[in-house]
DNA sequence: CTGTTAGCGCATTCAT
DNA sequence: ATGAATGCGCTAACAG
């Protein structure tokens, strides 16, 4: 009989009914057992433990969740796995270690009609039983009556009734143009975000703050939706550039928008940033290995996720928790910005 | 005296039982409405989804799952989230989507003495019941006797019985070492990885085919364990560069191990490429960050984790799959490299 | 000390 | 077309 690869057909999972038969013992001793509770004699004890060795049992986390309340485990729900989500990952893993919880990032993987909402289902789903606590990326939706604590990164509405951790949107929009501004560059276009996004309208603000404070009339033609997208804001970009009186630099409102506007502009034969100036958000991995590297304005991800986790370490011990946390950018000068061109009439 | 519907808000999670109640059904018919199952008249299934609507109501993924076979998840085990992992994860998101699934990464997040067997562990928590199949990154074990289907990627014991994705380790240090010779050296040392794990074996393995095919008899001072770390690398790296006879090249089993050797070589004022050249493995992204940017011999990770969703699916649909799939890596060229020093006697 | 009883939230027969 | 009964794997209370 050859089974080859994959599941064994017949042979499931070993259960606690499984040990309890094998040691000869009831199923609530052998709970008990797993559990360290006391009220076992030592010899059933070891016995019990022996067999759960050899069976190599382990509880069900499903099961063992849908009866006891705590389950030990922290909830990250993210729509999808990129680079954003995997930053902030990184960070949430790092201060939780030691920390005697366990993480469960959960994708929906959702995509268009369905999409929005995704964050109540997901909670739902999980909540009540499986997570103790769980830390949302991006909602885009305030989840007010949640009955497990919650910690959003980066909402799309803003911080609202619940706890939340962000970065400095606008100060970093601020920022992104005032590089731009201190090169010379006066004719800056910007390709904003979704519009329904708080990010994106706060990045757009800065970049209107900065142009404002330095006595510049924002061209209304200049600021185009890229939908933090790449595709569509090579699209945008290749509009934008090949106007009459093309823009000298753009600020988008992220690294993959301004990853697109890199390919449009090496699409029209313009050199970055020999001819063209580009700054882009959020500083994710890949920004450092585009043609050139990409000037940037870093959000600490890694850090947004750590706070993230403190908050909910802090609320889950039934502490009062800060609400909204709020960390600086930083602009991370690559070479994708230069002065502006003379050539330029 | 029991609370009335909607008494108390907020409080616990909204049950089918509640859905039921308030719309004046039994559960099982909230069940069938729920699953799209027929044998619901046209107005009661319009009540009831009018009711889950209203109360937000979401089947319990862990309630289901216990009861029903199949969840429509797949499971990610990792020890914890760290730029190799998290790569993966970006792969494997982006080839699940679309395909129904969702996505439960599971982060054990152990360390020491519990770290063993901690994918066996995990596997047994989330299976038969949480996740219809897993992946599972890099184990330490072999996972023979799972009742789901599971797919390890870069397994530390090498192909064995389950399936496997991997990267050609054997033939990434070939290219590593032909790159060196190719640039003039022939003083080349090795900083090998752990030596119970495959992946380093095979390393050195293509190391010393390399040499061996242009002729050169391997001076065993020049294979040091670095232990895929970067601490002990350096300190490793220190003694080789210190040898009266030092190597004008070191290939590093990984990339904290030749960021080591970047360190070491800083401190004893050797300059990297004129003085040193260093090639490292695997190309995760902050390779491309360090000074000088570093040549490495690059591990497709994201498509490692697409070919690992690929086979899952194919295990899932019941039908049979390759049992182990090996991808070609990819020499980078960077700043690490350079032709060997002429002053060198 | 140990086993019996009773659910957790849901899906599935099998009645009605 | 609908509802009562049963069980998934486990733990919390109690009974013996």
């Amino acid at each position: 009989m050859d089974t080859a690869i994959g599941a064994r057909p017949g042979v499931g999972r070993v259960t606690i009914a499984d040990v309890a038969r094998a040691a000869g013992v009831s199923i609530p001793t052998v709970s008990k057992v797993i559990n360290q509770r006391d009220g076992v004699a030592p010899s059933t004890m070891l016995r019990v433990q022996q067999v759960v060795e050899e069976l190599g049992y382990e509880t069900s986390l499903v099961a063992r969740s849908l009866r006891s309340s705590r389950t030990g485990v922290i909830g990250i729900l993210v729509t999808e796995f990129e680079p954003f989500s995997t930053e902030l990952l990184r960070g949430i893993s790092r201060a939780t270690t030691g920390t005697g919880y366990e993480l469960l990032a959960y994708a929906g993987l959702l995509t268009g009609v369905d999409r929005p909402g995704w964050e109540r289902r997901s909670l739902s789903r999980l909540s009540g039983t499986l997570i103790d606590g769980a830390i949302v990326v991006t909602p885009t939706t305030a989840l007010s009556s949640s009955s497990i604590p919650v910690v959003a990164i980066d909402p799309h509405t803003g911080p609202e009734g619940h706890a939340t951790v962000d970065a400095d949107n606008e100060g970093g929009g601020v920022d992104a143009v005032e590089h731009l501004l201190a090169l010379g560059h006066t004719r800056i276009a910007h390709v904003h975000g979704r519009a329904d996004l708080a990010s994106a309208q706060l990045r757009e603000a800065g970049y209107r703050r900065a142009l404002a404070a330095a006595g510049i009339t924002v061209d209304e033609r200049l600021v185009r939706d890229g939908g933090y997208q790449e595709d569509q804001s090579a699209r945008v970009a290749h509009e934008l550039l090949t106007m009459p009186d093309r823009p000298t630099a753009v600020f988008a409102a992220n690294d993959s928008a301004a990853i697109g506007v890199l390919r449009a502009a090496a699409a029209l034969g313009l050199r970055v940033p020999e001819d063209l100036s580009v700054v882009g958000f959020d500083d994710v991995p890949q920004a450092a290995m585009t043609n050139p590297p990409l000037t940037t304005v870093a959000q600490p991800l890694a850090e947004l996720g750590s706070r993230a986790v403190e908050m909910l370490l802090t609320m889950l011990r039934g502490e009062p928790a800060s609400a909204h946390v709020r960390l600086p950018t930083t602009l991370r000068v690559r070479r994708s910005t230069g002065p502006v061109p003379r050539t330029t009439r």
